[in-house]
DNA sequence: TGGAGATTGGGGGTTTTACCTGTTGGAATT
DNA sequence: AATTCCAACAGGTAAAACCCCCAATCTCCA
């Protein structure tokens, strides 16, 4: 039996949850708390350990992320499920960095909450269809930031070492070419890139998905 | 009834995955091909247009990648789903510039390939947990890049303007201070973040996500 | 076989960065 | 009132980055 805790300070939606999750076949809710501060107190009990921690982003007082900082800061083994209706980018990627499980918007149907559960369950982690959406449209956006220019192996090799704090010496040792040619092949790519600076070479190539930093 | 066509050069696997698929409620194999030529030729035929591709990425003469972006370029509204061995980062990325829908391992169960099928219908998108827990480490990775250094108000905007084309010079006008006080907070922040570069700063800064490019 | 184009390199310049050692003035502390 | 702290600023210097024009090879290929 999977044990879950919820976390939101509208009661009335965590009972509801709570009831739902409650008929879901090997879940069960062991307690819900309407507070950070009072989540992190029950958990620190460690009375009810829960396997999921359901967490509401938006809440009065300690924030949503900052109890996922905490749970993934202290209790490691403990998995963490954002539930929230923001579908903003920047809670996201905060979340992400904590090292929360999944994270689900509000508007999800119970199918799909059964689906995220037994996915946490089996898997380790669950991401809504929105969010991977999303990476989806980050990605592609990518795509869009311009026409790729065509530029020879030689080029490119440039460019990965260009993306780097080496100097031109450095590169240009590591290339086994003269810092001249380093040079020219630079002046080449700032045109092709259309950008004035090694720095702006760089916010280019990596929106456009040719190097990764 | 959601058709599916495989692709796959093994012929006995796509065999038996459609055995498979067709014993799923709601899915029908409409036809598979064995190499992507003859896929994107019965595509173009137009004769059973199926709803989803799955493909195979390593296959000889044209790859899946290859036949990926002729898909999303020419049959937008079929839905392609890669199946592969290879958990390569590259391929993956390469694959959702294109726009596939999904992400699978040719490991995976018969019970994730039909909770991937089922998604895919429903939301349109399906990766594997893998793939997210790829998306995961590699989030995680940039928490493991050093201790993320204190700064100031000021000097998190300066920060920001450094991962930009602009000089010092605009960036002082920006910030509405002299260059010379921009100066000192650059050399601060050189030495808060340990970099000799404003280029080793933006790499350092993106690792950590203290700033998004 | 001559020319187009890719690759590699040189010389000589300006601009921008990066580093250094300072000073001033205001706010907070004690 | 004296001290500490810090944001803001100055000037100078050396190094790195950036920019232009040009040249020697080499391959390819029409």
């Amino acid at each position: 039996m999977t044990t879950i805790a919820l976390v939101d300070d509208h009661k009335i939606f965590s009972d509801s949850l709570a009831s739902l999750i409650n008929d879901f076949e090997g879940f069960t809710v062991c307690w819900s708390a309407q507070d950070g501060a009072k989540a992190i107190q029950l958990l620190q009990q460690n009375a009810q350990k829960p396997d999921i921690v359901f967490l509401d982003i938006v809440m009065p007082g300690m924030s949503g992320l900052d109890v996922a900082k905490w749970i993934c800061d202290n209790k490691k083994d403990i998995k963490v499920l954002a539930l929230t209706m923001e579908e903003d980018d920047n809670s996201v990627i905060q979340m992400l960095q904590y090292g929360v499980r999944g994270y689900l918007l509000k508007n999800i149907g119970a199918e799909e909450l059964r689906m995220a559960l037994e996915q946490v369950v089996k898997f380790g982690y669950y991401y809504t269809p929105i969010i991977t959406s999303n990476i989806h449209k980050h990605v592609e956006k990518k795509n869009q930031s311009g026409n790729v220019p065509e530029i020879k192996d030689r080029e490119k090799e440039l460019l990965n070492h260009l993306c780097t704090e080496m100097p031109y010496a450095e590169i240009a040792k590591k290339m086994f070419l003269s810092e001249s040619t380093v040079d020219t092949y630079r002046a080449r790519l700032f045109e092709k890139f259309e950008v004035k600076n090694r720095i702006g070479l760089i916010l280019k190539a990596v929106n456009m998905g040719l190097v990764k930093l």
